[in-house]
DNA sequence: GGAGCGATGTCCT
DNA sequence: GGACATCGCTCCG
């Protein structure tokens, strides 16, 4: 497996996001590897794009979308729950991609344990929206805000392991407000771990 | 299976 | 003070 270097990241979000499909998001938790197969992302291209949090210029909680490419941007949302970006584009130029579900290959426990839901409970709710499975990753703000996802020290990175690009469906975002007809959702077609309803799977 | 809705903390105006 | 890139629960069919 390798890791994605930074200059797969330092492109344009429409060409970024459907090229992380079908790669492998890497957690080290203690001693345990959690892994999951990338299978639905959004764009957020910032420029000509109201629903990107970037879109009101540079503020202290967006700033990792401002700089380099290849870093972990989280943010908390609903009083809930935290969503995994990646940074994309060259520094001072904004961008980034929301990771929104995976298929879980291995640490299945302990993704159970960390979302604090039963082990008998549905897998395919597991790691399948963004707050699920930054959850099931044990990912928050205070952690991985601003981590290198491209620096094999790192306990979170983005790997690949050589599996061809899945088939890729294209539709409009989820759960946004402005933009909502932008075809920048990208989704492994037919994975039961894509969220959102079933015609959009 | 799906629409509707409340809970909840942080950021920005 | 309002908005919010969500989730899980309730209802309804």
């Amino acid at each position: 497996m390798k890791l994605l270097p930074r200059s797969f990241y330092n492109r344009d979000t429409r060409l970024v996001a459907p090229d992380l499909l079908g790669k492998i998001l890497v957690r080290r938790q203690g001693r345990k590897l959690l892994t999951g197969r990338i299978v639905e992302v959004e764009a957020y291209p910032s420029a000509g794009d109201p629903a990107s949090h970037t879109f009101i210029g540079r503020t202290p909680r967006n700033a990792v979308l401002f700089g380099p490419p290849g870093y972990a941007y989280v943010y908390f949302i609903y009083g809930n729950y935290f969503c995994l970006n990646v940074s994309c584009l060259p520094d001072g130029t904004a961008g980034g991609i929301l990771f929104r579900a995976v298929e879980p290959i291995s640490g299945i426990e302990e993704m159970f344990a960390l979302r604090e839901i039963d082990k008998d409970s549905d897998l395919r709710r597991l790691t399948s929206g963004p707050g699920r499975m930054a959850a099931a990753f044990g990912i928050t703000r205070e952690r991985d805000n601003g981590k290198d996802l491209t620096d094999p020290r790192s306990d979170i990175c983005i790997a690949d392991d050589g599996l061809k690009p899945p088939r890729v469906a294209v539709t409009k975002r989820i759960g946004i407000k402005k933009a909502v007809d932008m075809p920048l959702r990208f989704v492994v077609e037919g994975n039961r771990f894509v969220s959102g309803r079933k015609d959009l799977r």
